[in-house]
DNA sequence: AAGCGTTGTTCCACATAATGGAACATCTCC
DNA sequence: GGAGATGTTCCATTATGTGGAACAACGCTT
């Protein structure tokens, strides 16, 4: 019927039928940083007029996404409430943040929890400093794996197989001067980061803005993740940063064996 | 094909398609306080075992749900990431933050502000007692309509047809002792909310939890939401909570102002 | 260890529901 | 008031999803 949808855009590509093109549509409004109107929806995703428009029309009847009043289109409400348990109820966080406060205590600086999915890592929580500031602006949010710390860690800890699919799968976009350019570039680094057990982010995403990483991997639930402590170049060295490596690795391995006990046996009965 | 879908469960009903069908199972799941098995899910929702199957394949697919080692299914990280920028990109929440925090020094207690979505109120912020917990466990969050304060603030300001016909869908639970049974005891509270501006929750919805709230409606963007002030009985008496009412009324107003400028002629140019 | 119930998975003839090209509105800026 | 956008509707075509029923894989009990 269609000749295009074969290609791979960034999704996990054929057989996922109707609600696929249906998530297209709504990831490219949700990742959008401004209201999308139709015809930017429909350069984005490469679905004919018709087509997009009754997809619309039902992401719309669903609430998953808002028309405005000059018919541009915003995520809706619906997506909040959906992923209140996505969040609300992970274990795997729950067991986690008292060890991201300690390292908050031990460093003063910004603590993140990320996840890895595919080409990206997915924050799933962060301590900040004591601010005023309370829903972390970062919560759900989706960065790049190849340019963050969380992300290389990550990475790092992958089987080589397994790693390149997914620099292969990677659109490397030069956010600063230092972000790595190609996948040859990355996987040089991983190397580096798999003996030293610990991943740095020199301003490789935002200019000003550094940390340092360590992975957390739970085969038994298929989950690689990361924690790391963040600071802005000017306060926080790199010397500094080295200094803390040692903390965060240790509070990696203390969460990785903490999920290891409490999230069960998991999927190893498959 | 299907002799069952045509009654309402909750969701809106008939056109939305295969996607309806699959963001049924999404919200099944999602709402359960604990992992579906698939029997749970084919229970909830009435679809033939084969349908039910490939949907849920689908979505795992997707990212929207995950199956763990026992085969049951959780909501997914990719709703997380989906659900990002229906937040952070929430214009009314942050003109409403300020008046929020306000709220929180002038009492002490709890603020929430929450938006209506047909029978439910969404939480989409909350400043809470200086604490060290971070986002708050909160957001996202869905409560029905008719037990709690921003929910009866909200319906009550709501034209009468409007309002009655939410009354109808809604499924009236008992809570606690003091939580209206019928349409007819909410709708007579209704009537006086009308006329005092405030709603008061009476541990309506929990034991030991009272509330003050005020309705925000910002007609031309179809928003309907409100403020309160939360507290334990313990501690906040009705007669405290009534008079911090002018307050909230006051923030309630000043927000509905603010929005009503910063947001725009909204969908006035239907 | 055989038997039975429960739970999850696969198959396939069928028709509903998605498709997409093209014509029709509607708005906007010269 | 016309030319170029941008958004909406229509409808014959068929790909896609449907759902009954048979199948497989457990986990109990006898």
């Amino acid at each position: 019927m269609d000749g295009k949808n074969v290609t791979d855009l960034e999704s996990e590509g054929p057989g996922t039928g109707t609600l696929g093109k249906a998530m297209a549509v709504l990831e490219a409004v949700a990742t959008a940083d401004r209201p999308q109107r139709f015809t930017d929806i429909l350069q984005s995703v490469g679905q004919p007029r018709g087509t997009l428009h009754r997809l619309l029309g039902h992401l719309v009847d669903e609430g998953l996404l808002v028309q405005r009043g000059d018919l541009s289109y915003e995520p809706g409400l619906r997506l909040l409430k959906l992923a209140y348990r996505s969040w609300s109820g992970n274990q795997f966080r729950d067991i986690a943040e008292p060890h991201l406060l300690r390292l908050h205590e031990m460093t003063g600086e910004t603590v993140h929890l990320g996840i890895l999915r595919e080409t990206e890592i997915i924050y799933v929580d962060k301590v900040e400093s004591r601010q005023t500031v309370r829903m972390s602006s970062q919560i759900g949010k989706a960065s790049p794996a190849y340019c963050t710390g969380i992300g290389k860690a990550a990475l790092s800890s992958l089987a080589q197989g397994e790693l390149e699919r997914i620099a292969a799968k990677t659109q490397f976009v030069a956010f600063t001067e230092r972000t790595h350019r190609s996948a040859m570039s990355l996987l040089g680094e991983i190397e580096e980061i798999r003996r030293e057990g610990h991943a740095f982010d020199r301003e490789e995403h935002e200019a000003e803005i550094c940390c340092v990483a360590a992975s957390i991997v739970v085969p038994e639930h298929e989950l690689v993740a990361g924690v790391s402590v963040t600071g802005p170049s000017y306060r926080v060295t790199m010397t500094q940063l080295a200094a803390w490596a040692a903390d965060v690795r240790n509070a990696a391995a203390k969460i990785e064996e903490e999920a290891r006990i409490r999230l069960g046996p998991g999927r190893g009965g498959r």
